[in-house]
RNA sequence: GGAGCGGUAGUUCAGCUGGUUAGAAUAUCGGCCUGUCACGCCGAGGGUCGCGGGUUCGAGUCCCGUCCGCUCCGCCA
């Protein structure tokens, strides 16, 4: 007799004596009848339990939700009328003949089609995963990494496993640290990222590797990030920019079309980081959303507002506008308050507005609180300047730079959705030509905007030394629908470069030594010039999904604090096992 | 470190300005029903209102603290 899934169960096996296995979804008495919907990973089957077969019946009135059952039985059409239009396998059902009760299950904290909170799913996450839906995106989640696997078997790269016992990198997130039985006061570090190791494999001569990795950074989780996370790691050699770029976007493209046959443009348009942000106020724009921003500090450099003439006339601020059409005037009082409060929490003192009701009639078809401290020429060169029609509304953001891309940014996103703007669909890019630094004015040196590997443009060290504020770097980052999916570079591979950057960042000689050594000593023997990328594998599946947590596409997601709520880690240890690490724990005391 | 929202029956929630024995739906248990499929009907059991303190004659409700979950800021080279 075979062995079926439940949604396989169809007319074509009327007549037929199956054996399908599933745990009991609902079960219906009517009358004399017991009626119970088996699940399966494929669907479910209805299943009859005719009191004329007085031992099968029997026991099936033990029967109750979430059961495990194997049921062999008799395939036959449903009597006229009864049929499930909504099932596969409703046309048929099992009249059943043999009952095996696998394992009986409680009363289950929630249902399988049950609509139930999220603390409670993470502690029954065995019984989440039964759900139809997590079992779809698990399962997507495995074609996703198979077909990455298999574009980039295809095209000769080979998996390499690197260490997840390894050394606490010095600038980055924050380390999870193990530490050392053997050596006492010694601790390991899991890995933020494989990146030098994946460097010392081009080093190697492994020209093209990947690996599908999991990470670790113990820094604070947002619903599309926790502390372990997966990445398809890439590195190559011998591969320009360019090269790398385009056999990326191959990989993506492949990805999407045989996951979702979803076609997505080829080549992938391409956006300077210094546009990106003039235009979209992000590193990461989403391309779906339309509106942009426009800068305006020239027009009200003079103006006697102080709100937009200090930032304007400030080489660190900016003064932009953003022209939020179609209907944004009809915006009430109490939206745009809570836009103000939106703004507010990215450090924006204010929102300035301006209605556009009628273009025709000038300064009288506007309507706005701060227009009276604007110039007629002020207020026609921010019309024109934005396009604006009738109708629309121009929000401002006057601030330093920063808090003007990290507000109007957000707020450009916000008005977006909440406007029903985002357009459907997928829309990657690259951003591309990165400064190589960012200045940090509370630790007054210069940060790596990528990580310290990443190779600049210049190619001469002493160059690059004598202009790091204006030195762009060879990094890239793909971007699909406003999140970073991907992010890479070519990497320095001269031990002369990597010095001087080192230097830059403010990393001394013996510093460099002690932390990177081996990577320096490394670049002495023979480096082939080398670059990658890495994909965060969560994110990509978690669009896919069209889910928007992260959790929902691992299996044991952690929650905000990083705890496991069902196994209950991170717990205390004993003592005994303390001691072998030679460590004493103490624990901050607490006011009664 | 900070802001916001939430925590009431197994579950999802309601519970107004503090006032009788804390409700509904669903689930569970029992009974009825020979074609149900969100079956239906009758009945029953089920509560540390997250936890601790305070105010009050009286607290699910107000105040303080705390824990947990979620969203966000900071943080995440």
């Amino acid at each position: 007799m075979r062995s079926h899934y439940c949604g396989q169960v169809n007319e074509q096996l009327s007549g037929q004596e199956v054996s399908v296995a599933g745990w009991v979804h609902r079960r219906r008495d009517h009358g004399g009848v017991i009626f119970v919907d088996l699940r399966d990973r494929e669907g479910l089957l209805q299943i009859v339990f005719d009191p004329d077969a007085k031992d099968v019946f029997a026991s099936a009135e033990r029967l109750r939700s979430e059961y495990c059952v194997r049921i062999r039985g008799l395939v036959r059409p449903r009597p006229a009328g009864t049929a499930n239009a909504n099932l596969p396998s409703g046309q048929v059902e099992l009249l059943a003949r043999e009952l095996e009760i696998l394992s009986r299950s409680e009363t289950p904290p929630f249902h399988h089609d049950e609509a139930t909170n999220e603390e409670l799913r993470l502690k029954y996450r065995y019984l989440d995963l039964r759900r139809d839906v997590m079992q779809h995106r698990l399962r997507l989640r495995h074609r996703v990494t198979q077909a990455m696997r298999n574009y980039l078997d295809s095209n000769g790269f080979i998996d390499i496993e690197t260490p997840m016992l390894t050394k606490a990198t010095p600038e980055g997130a924050r380390d999870y640290l193990v530490p050392s039985r053997t050596h006492a006061g010694h601790f390991f570090a899991l890995p933020q990222s494989p990146q030098l190791f994946k460097q010392l494999l081009m080093m190697s001569g492994f020209d093209r590797y990947y690996q599908i990795v999991r990470c670790f950074r113990d820094e604070d989780l947002r619903a599309e990030r926790q502390p372990e996370f997966t990445q398809l790691d890439i590195e190559t050699s011998f591969m320009s920019e360019e090269q790398i770029m385009q056999l990326m976007e191959e990989l993506i493209r492949h990805l999407f079309k045989t996951v979702l046959n979803v076609e997505l443009p080829n080549p992938f348009p391409r956006l300077s980081y210094a546009e990106a942000m003039r235009r979209y106020a992000s590193d990461k724009p989403d391309l779906r959303i339309a509106l942009e921003l426009v800068d305006v500090a020239d027009l009200v450099r003079g103006s006697e507002f102080k709100v937009f003439s200090g930032p304007a006339s400030n080489p660190n601020g900016r003064v932009a506008a953003l022209r939020v059409p179609q209907g944004g005037q009809r915006l009430s009082r109490k939206e745009i308050d809570e836009y103000t409060a939106f703004v507010g929490r990215y450090g924006a003192k204010g929102l300035a507005y301006v209605k556009v009701n009628e273009t025709a009639k000038g300064r009288d078809g506007l309507q706005s609180p701060i227009l009276k401290f604007l110039s007629d020429e002020a207020v026609a060169g921010i019309l024109s300047r934005t396009g604006a029609q009738d109708g629309d509304l121009i929000f401002f953001g006057a601030d330093t730079a920063k808090v003007v891309n990290d507000s109007i940014g957000a707020l450009r996103l916000k008005v977006g959705h909440d406007l029903g703007l985002a357009q459907a669909g997928w829309r990657p890019l690259w951003v591309v030509d990165f400064p190589m630094f960012e200045w940090d004015p509370d630790e007054k040196r210069w940060m790596a905007l990528h990580h310290p590997f990443t190779a600049p443009r210049e190619d001469d060290a002493a160059a690059l030394r004598a202009d790091p504020a204006n030195a762009l770097s060879k990094g890239y980052d793909m971007v699909l629908n406003g999140s970073e999916i991907g992010g890479g570079s070519v990497r320095i591979h001269r031990q002369d470069m990597q010095s001087t950057v080192f230097e830059l960042l403010g990393i001394g000689p013996e510093e460099a030594q002690q932390k990177f050594g081996f990577l320096l000593e490394a670049l002495k023997f023979g480096t082939p010039p080398h670059g990658g990328i890495a994909f965060g594998l969560d994110r990509i599946v978690m669009f896919m999904a069209g889910t928007d947590s992260i959790r929902d596409v691992i299996a044991f997601p952690k929650t905000q604090t990083a705890a496991d709520l069902m196994t209950d880690a991170p717990t205390t240890v004993s003592e005994q096992q303390l001691k072998e690490l030679h460590i004493r724990v103490k624990l901050p005391v607490k006011a009664e």
